[in-house]
DNA sequence: TCTCCTGTTTCATATAGAGCAACGATCGCA
DNA sequence: TGCGATCGTTGCTCTATATGAAACAGGAGA
């Protein structure tokens, strides 16, 4: 093993391999033949071929016998379940974010942050046939989502400047890609008590995000609500967010916290 | 490596390890310590410490610093997603399981077989405050619920034989122990066309289910619903499980079956 | 302060996993 | 039908690496 970083010297190589290849399977390619794998990720085709029989072997993933291909298995399911059920917040935002759907007619999301992403928990949509936007699992930048941008303007300086220097990359003209801009920008959010991004991450896509509360008083999630540019139309943002605002405050009362 | 079964002989045990640990987190257990996984799976500390250090670092597990308990990350979250959106039932069944609910007031399911299991795809609550049966992802016994009853009942002999080997185990005085009275059980499910469960696997929880056929008529999924014995009354069966069939061939529709 | 119980790290050793190459199986195309 | 090309699996060898025992380092609690 040469010049490995202190933190990885004691992780496994083998069971690094085999998360890696879970990782590598997204929501565009759900299915990953052994060869694809071995070249994308520098492996060598036995050494993937024997981490997905034991994959396979524990239900992570599913091999079709007819082309051979592999995807995701159930016990990945069984253990989302698990995930999901050990999280507060997703225990007490059901209701609420189904109330939000009905009021407001777009979708909304529980999401919190992780490893500099947003990651969105939970997810009730609304019955406009547009979907399939996100969904929960999914993971965003955190600079150009409202809720992504709840989540920064309510963490520390330190995970601000470490967003900034990763790099602001544009997706579309809105995106806030001057850090300078940004950091105003997440200060306006912290003064309004709630984010909103006007086609800042996607074309023709407007969301309102609002902060969610621990009995600490510390945010620990984001609700938000998304849609077409044509519903959630810049006049109403302000009688959006109020509405997203007090659901916020509704799940964060569960959670203990009052003020 | 001695006496190995061949399945078995080309399994990575460093990547089968950390899989067993993964598994090892349930519902009533979603917290563990280092000793604790050491002695359940019978793994040395040191394994296991260097195992749930790679493992954290991928965020398949999430480190509490305070505690020094793990929990399931959020990696796997951002998997189940995917799992899901590349599942034909799942996408096609919402709105279906959602009129379903609204239609009868009881918690509705979909779930297919898995490991000899039935696993939970999806479920839509009712707004009763009886909850938290069933998640996402929960696997019960195929033998003794509506849904694991109707799974098997449309699978091959083999599968009915192989499951009553292993066992049927008694979890109410309802449940079905009796191999032949099982098989013939299982025929009538067929000629019906739905199954129910009065409490064979839950003291006072009935349940009802019917099949979903994909396009060339196989039995893919099943759709069911739970509620306390109060309000799914035996006499009531007849009624509901015409509802419950009729949304099960509304989704095989949707999948490409026709007949 | 002194235990007891954690989890992490060190170190030596055995071994398990990686790479290579050869083998079948399957596919596409002529 | 036959011939390459492609792909996944499997022996085999060798070394990198995962393992276990023991020592170490932190807490927690008494």
């Amino acid at each position: 093993m040469l010049a490995l970083k202190k933190e990885e010297e004691s992780h496994l190589s083998s069971v690094k391999n085999a998360l890696r290849i879970l990782r590598s399977f997204t929501m565009d390619e759900p299915e990953k033949k052994i060869s694809d794998l071995s070249t994308a990720l520098g492996l060598n085709k036995s050494t993937v071929s024997r981490t997905m029989a034991t994959l396979a072997s524990e239900g992570f993933v599913y091999k079709d016998p007819e082309t051979k291909k592999y995807r995701l298995g159930l016990s990945i399911l069984s253990l989302s379940g698990i995930v999901n059920s050990n999280m507060d917040v997703y225990r007490e935002s059901q209701p609420i974010l189904n109330k939000l759907v009905e009021s407001i007619g777009e979708t909304a999301h529980i999401s919190v942050m992780d490893n500099l992403e947003v990651i969105y928990l939970q997810k009730v949509e609304c019955n406009h046939p547009v979907r399939f936007l996100t969904h929960v699992g999914r993971r965003n930048p955190l600079y150009c989502t409202s809720s992504g941008k709840v989540l920064l303007a309510y963490s520390n300086e330190n995970t601000i400047e470490t967003v900034i220097k990763k790099g602001l990359q544009s997706f579309t003209k809105n995106t806030i890609t001057d850090p300078q801009k940004l950091r105003t920008h997440l200060k306006n959010i912290k003064e309004n008590g709630f984010a909103y991004s006007i086609e800042e991450f996607l074309e023709g896509v407007n969301s309102i995000a609002a902060p969610v509360y621990d009995y600490k008083g510390r945010v620990i999630a984001a609700i938000s609500v998304v849609g077409p540019k044509q519903r959630i139309q810049q006049h109403k943002v302000q009688g959006i967010a109020k509405k997203v605002v007090s659901a916020g405050r509704e799940i964060s009362t569960r959670m203990g916290y009052w003020k």
